[in-house]
DNA sequence: TATAAAAACTAATAAGTGTTAGTTTTGTGT
DNA sequence: ACACAAAACTAACACTTATTAGTTTTTATA
C-alpha cells in the first residue's frame, strides 16, 4: 500500500503547490488564505494539513524548487564550452524559457521571496548572489578576452537579469508577440544594444 | 487659526505618507499593519485616523503621486526637441533619478499597486498602460527616422523599462558604484549593447 | 487666561488569520 | 468482507486585523 499511497500524497502535495503558485502571484503570499487556497483545491482548509507543513512550507518549497533550477542550468551553461557572449546568450534564452513555463513560480520565487522565514530567508538570498556572482563572472571573463566592451561588470548583470525578470509583463501581450520574436529581439538588444 | 493648522495637517499626513512607504516596501502592503505604521509615527493606530482616511488611501495616494511626476515628466521630454535616441537617454536617466530620490515610494508603486482597490487600481493600470504607449512611440518614431535598428518597438520598450525597474537591486551596492558609473554604463548599455 | 479646535488616548468590535484536536468518511490491500 | 491507514470533515482556539466611538489631552489663537 504504501507506495500507491505515497504517490497519490506527493501528487495531491504537488497539486496544492500549484494552486499556491496562482494565489501568491495573484495576490500575494500575505493576502492570501489557506482557506482561499483550500477552496482552490476543493477542499476545507484543515485537509490541507494532511498533506503539507504549513502555508510558509509552500513558499519555500516554491522559491527553492525554482532557485535550485535556475543554480543547476546556469552551472550547466557557464562549464559549456562556449564563447562568453554565447553563455550570456544561453542564459537569457533559459531566462525566458524559465519565464514562459514555470510563470507563476518564477514570479512568487521573483516577488514573494521576502516573507521567508530565518533561515531560509538567508539561504534564499545566499542563493540567488551566488547566482548573480556566476553571471558577472561570464561577463569578466568576456571583459578580460575581449568579447565584450569594457564596462562595469555588475551594472551589465544587474541591466541583463532585471530586463529578463520584466519579462513576466509580456504575458499581457503574449497573442500579438510571439515568444521567438521576443527572445530573439531582447538577446540582440541587450547584446547590440539598439542604436544604429 | 486655520491656515496653520491645515498647514500642520497635511504636513503630518506626509509623515504618515513616508513611513507608510517605507513599511510597504520592506514588509509589503499587506503584511503591514496599521499598528506597526503607528508606532513608526510614534502614536497609537486609531490616531492615525485624525489625518488619514484609511490605510488603502495611503496606497493610492504613494501610487498616483508616483504616477503623476512620471506622466508629467516623460511627457516634457517627448515634446522637447531631441532625437529619439536623446529622448531615451533621458528617459532612462530619469527612472534612475526617481529611483534614487524616491526609493520607497516608486518600488511601492511598482510592487503593491495590485492591491489597490476599484477603481484605483484601472485608473492606474490605464495610467501605467499609457506611460509604456508614450515610451513605445518614441521608440517607433526612432525606427521610421533611421535613429534605431529595426526592432520590435514593444519589446524594446519591455527590456528598457524592465532593465531600469531592476535599479532597486543596485542599492543594495550602492557604496561600491557611484550613481554616475551605474546611470552612464546602463544607458550605454541599453543603447549600444555590450558586444565588442 | 479662556475658548475651541485638533489630535491624542483607551476601549471595543466584528471579521479574519493559521493551525490543532477529534471524528468520520473514503479507499485500498488482504 | 474486513482491517487499517489516508484524508476528508466540523468545531474550535488563540491571535491579529482595520476601524469606530467616546473621552481626554494638547495646542494655538483672541
Amino acid at each position: 500500500m504504501a507506495k500507491i499511497l505515497t504517490a497519490k500524497n506527493s501528487s495531491k502535495k504537488e497539486v496544492i503547490l500549484k494552486h499556491a503558485a496562482t494565489l501568491f502571484k495573484a495576490n500575494s503570499y500575505s493576502a492570501t488564505s489557506m482557506r482561499e487556497l483550500a477552496e482552490l483545491v476543493g477542499v476545507e482548509a484543515p485537509s490541507l494539513y494532511n498533506h503539507i507543513g504549513g502555508k510558509s512550507e509552500l513558499l519555500q518549497t516554491i522559491c527553492f524548487k525554482i532557485g535550485q533550477t535556475f543554480i543547476v542550468q546556469v552551472n550547466q551553461i557557464v562549464l559549456s564550452n562556449k564563447t562568453s557572449i554565447q553563455k550570456i546568450e544561453a542564459i537569457i534564452r533559459f531566462h525566458i524559457k524559465m519565464m514562459i513555463e514555470n510563470f507563476d513560480e518564477v514570479y512568487v520565487a521573483n516577488h514573494e521571496w521576502k516573507h521567508l522565514k530565518e533561515p531560509y530567508l538567508t539561504d534564499f538570498l545566499e542563493i540567488r548572489r551566488q547566482y548573480e556572482k556566476t553571471l558577472m563572472e561570464v561577463i569578466e571573463a568576456g571583459i578580460n578576452k575581449n568579447e565584450i566592451k569594457n564596462t562595469n561588470a555588475y551594472v551589465a548583470t544587474l541591466t541583463i537579469l532585471s530586463a529578463v525578470r520584466g519579462l513576466e509583463f509580456w504575458h499581457r501581450n503574449k497573442k500579438t508577440i510571439s515568444k521567438q520574436l521576443l527572445e530573439d529581439d531582447m538577446v540582440a538588444h541587450l547584446l547590440n544594444g539598439i542604436v544604429k
